[in-house]
DNA sequence: ACTAAATGAGCCC
DNA sequence: TGGGCTCCCTTTAG
């Protein structure tokens, strides 16, 4: 819903005598400040200050009436004369703080020269101008023979099917089934699995006693498409039969529980080397550790591969050359490695940011172009892995700054593309669509930093950090707060049939409300349903099928 | 219609 | 190196 109206109650009060320098700020929050004064301080009259008298103070011996100023002061600086926030469903940038956008100062978000109306914060930075030969070269003729083949991107932008509040916490993590294509897998914040058969839209379950906290990647078992790896902040690997939802733990970190934050072992990235059979997860203080997937147990040493002590945020093997390997943490680093020789300081090659680095990717098709998103609001692509690796071949500013109530955004490839050059990634900031503050998920072609497309639908208000594309079909699978999304493009969405109209499963509490009445009848009163209903009547959307949970599921 | 809490990185000393 | 404080568009449960 957007944040229209946003009224603080009758406003908290700060009180300043002239003697007390002492002065309690707990209330950080408050929109207006209170100034307690004497009469005689005579402060400066405002348009924004009201004056209230005081009757208790009169009872007091000697001492005069007092007034309070209510001075309307900005909640991001403190300062008064300008007020940031929502203005309906604008949001207004504080001036005083640098752009919030491309963390400069000297503008705001509404003037910043990243932000166009139609290229939302994707202007690419000037490519670097370099007289190197194998730029040369690749410039002047590798750069040419690479077929310039951009079809037509074909764009999944409406939303297909839904399941409202799935998961019981916020989805980290998102991945296409390898083999069935209408199998989605979701993690989320408690370590919860689900799997989703989103062309059957009901068929759904959710595993929730396979890790005990943050699910951060999963990948599948490449010999055997029933079994999938996950890894999990509770430092364990889990290896899962989603037929059955048993699990093992081929890797525990923490066999002996909780000995505090400075020992408790966090496995964030994670990637599959196929052809050596090894899973590969790193861990929150900068540790490679290797599981073998035929014998389920661990292989070797941990190896050091960032900054003792660091969270290793992911790990990508090439996709042509398994063994060179493809890391990225929080000590602003993208790394590139061999897998053989694979020891502490011996990486290929370090691809500095100014920020936590949440994602490094290789392209999926040739593994030549690397994209990381960084923390500094800025995606880099590197074009050849092959050529100067120095500084990258772009930067595209983009609003993904992280909030730490969010799961990190990533930019994803589009593994159909055949440019290799579309990406998906979700908008931090939001925009006002007619009146509603939404936050779009970006489509953006990172050879030229052009937004390609922006997609976004009324009903979902929450941000959407996790974003998948499909291996084979025009399928977009968005995880928005505990909710998922399936999209499709709108020119190839079905006709307005009753069995093809877009479909909402809500797993809510009024939907678990309603199924212990043993209510299954759709004119039902509730909750959840109504609110939808608000949401599209504001929306003036057209009539969306809401289908109902009817497994004994958990959701 | 509220608010507290969950929670992580950066920065300062 | 580490504790303590701060933080601009969150989300939800209660």
């Amino acid at each position: 819903m957007s944040p229209v109206t946003r009224r603080s109650s009758f406003p908290k009060v700060l009180i300043e005598r002239d003697s007390d320098s002492e002065q309690s700020s707990s209330e950080e929050e408050l929109e207006e400040e209170e100034i307690l004064h004497h009469e005689q301080n005579g402060f400066t009259e405002n348009e924004k200050t009201q004056k209230l008298e005081l009757g208790f103070d009169v009872n007091r011996k000697g001492k005069t009436p007092i007034t309070i100023a209510l001075k309307k002061v900005c909640k991001v600086c403190k300062k008064p004369g300008h007020e940031a926030g929502f203005k309906g469903a604008t949001y207004i940038d504080c001036p005083m703080k640098p752009c919030f956008l491309c963390k400069t100062p000297g503008h705001t978000t509404l003037n910043c020269p990243h932000r166009v109306t139609s290229e939302h914060g994707v202007i690419p930075a000037p490519r670097r101008k370099t007289s190197k030969p194998l730029e040369y070269v690749f410039e002047r003729q590798l750069r040419n023979d690479i077929p310039s083949m951009k079809p037509k991107n074909v764009i999944p932008d409406q939303v297909n099917c839904a399941v409202i509040r799935y998961h019981s916490r916020r989805i980290t993590s998102l991945e296409f089934h390898p083999t069935k294509n209408n199998i989605l897998l979701s993690g989320d914040k408690k370590g919860q699995l689900g799997v989703w058969d989103f062309e059957k839209v009901h068929e759904k379950v959710v595993y929730g006693n396979i890790h005990s906290c943050i699910l951060n990647n999963m990948r599948f078992n490449p010999t055997n498409d029933c079994m999938v790896y996950s890894a999990s902040s509770d430092g364990t690997i889990s290896c899962t039969d989603l037929e059955t939802g048993i699990s093992s733990a081929p890797m525990n970190l923490n066999p002996d529980g909780w000995q505090g934050p400075n020992t408790w072992k966090m496995l964030y990235g994670m990637d599959i080397n196929c052809e050596k059979g090894l899973v590969l997860v790193a861990d929150n203080f900068g540790f490679l550790h290797l599981v073998d997937m035929r014998s389920n147990h661990r292989n070797s040493d941990a190896v050091l591969i960032h900054k003792k002590g660091s969270k290793v945020t992911g790990i990508h093997c090439n996709p042509l050359q398994p063994d060179i390997l493809l890391t990225c943490g929080n000590d602003h680093y993208a790394r590139i490695w061999d897998m053989r020789r694979l020891e502490a300081g011996s990486s290929l090659c370090n691809l500095a940011h100014t920020r936590v680095v949440n994602s490094a990717y290789f392209s999926p098709l040739s593994g030549n172009k690397i994209l990381t998103t960084s923390q500094d609001n800025r995606l880099r692509i590197w074009d050849s892995i092959f050529s100067n690796m120095e500084s990258p071949s772009r930067e595209i500013v983009h609003s993904h700054d992280f909030n730490r109530h969010l799961t990190p955004f990533k930019a994803e490839w589009d593994p159909k593309d055949p440019s290799e050059s579309l990406a998906v990634v979700g908008r931090y900031i939001s925009e006002n669509f007619n009146g509603a503050a939404l936050h779009p998920i970006d489509f953006i072609d990172i050879s030229t930093g052009q937004l390609v497309a922006e997609v976004m639908d009324p009903n979902i208000t929450t941000i959407s950090p996790v974003n998948k594309l499909h291996p084979r079909d025009d399928i977009l699978a968005t995880g928005s707060s505990r909710s998922l999304f399936i999209w499709k493009p709108k020119e190839k969405s079905e006709p307005v049939e009753e069995k093809d109209e877009r479909k909402f499963v809500d797993c809510g509490k009024a939907e678990k409300k309603r199924k212990k009445k043993g209510d299954h009848s759709d004119e039902s009163d509730d909750e959840g349903i109504s609110k939808l209903k608000k949401f599209k009547s504001k929306a003036k959307q057209t009539e969306w099928k809401l289908s109902r949970c009817s497994t004994k599921d958990n959701c």
